[in-house]
DNA sequence: ATGCCTGCAAAGCTTTTGCAGATGC
DNA sequence: GCATCTGCAAAAGCTTTGCAGGCAT
């Protein structure tokens, strides 16, 4: 029962929407999720939990920092749990995969970008569009 | 006239509204503009073109390259020309404003993250969100 | 002339909001 | 018990689409 440890440090009260939602964010074996995705989840498992309420224990979740929100394509966000470790993603355009990935030497240079545009850095959003490499088109 | 060629040559018809658009990325002091910005400063210059008309005219063009989307935050998107030089975005976070930016290395690091991953490097996103240094925060 | 364009209005999608009832503490 | 939370439905914000008329070539 640690999520409940976790919905009254962030300030939240503990009530079953909250606590269904960062149950299946903590077991799910997606890592990303949409507001969409979470919705049709808790229908599945028989949860009668309306849209709206996703909305806001998502938007709740990301203001506490429970949770980090990605815009990776237009349209809808997609959310992950904060785990506290920075990354970045690689989005597969073929299958819709994500790949995490930390590479210091490009999170030191954003640094020094900033630095020389005489600016401070406060975030960024690194995202590499892939595809996997067909055997024919191999070098 | 360049700008009756251009659409030509990327298979469009020459019309008042996709002349109209293209001049005014070709002319703005800003580089990136939203649908709406542009259907804005379209009614300031006493045109009678729709809102429709301006998405359609702006996903046209990017189909034809003429014009770069981004996807900055969510909720909207913003068009740019594109000259054919590769860039990134910072975006102030307090202003708004847009810098551009070029940096090899960071796309060469890209590439390799790809190629360590097995996987073809497509497109990729990256976007600075910064703030100006406070002189009374200067280290 | 004819086929591509446009404006208008209506609809689509994701997300937000108002409100009355329900629930946690 | 009281404040917070939830579900529903309605609305908002950006974007797309259907359709009938208009324009480029």
């Amino acid at each position: 029962m640690l999520q409940r440890q976790e919905l009254r440090k962030a300030g939240l009260k503990v009530t079953l929407p909250r606590l269904k939602i960062l149950q299946m964010f903590e077991s799910s074996s997606r890592r990303h999720l949409s507001a969409e995705d979470v919705y049709k989840e808790l229908l599945k498992s028989g949860e009668d939990i309306g849209v709206a309420t996703v909305y806001r224990v998502l938007t709740q979740f990301e203001a506490a920092g429970l949770v980090i929100r990605h815009n990776f394509e237009s349209g809808h966000s997609v959310f992950e749990l904060d785990n506290g470790h920075h990354h970045d993603h690689m989005v597969c355009i073929e299958t819709g995969d994500v790949i995490e990935f930390v590479n210091e030497d490009i999170e030191k240079l954003q640094q020094e970008i900033a630095l020389a545009h005489n600016v401070e850095l406060v975030d960024h959003n690194l995202v590499l569009y892939v595809r996997p490499i067909k055997e024919s088109e191999k070098t």
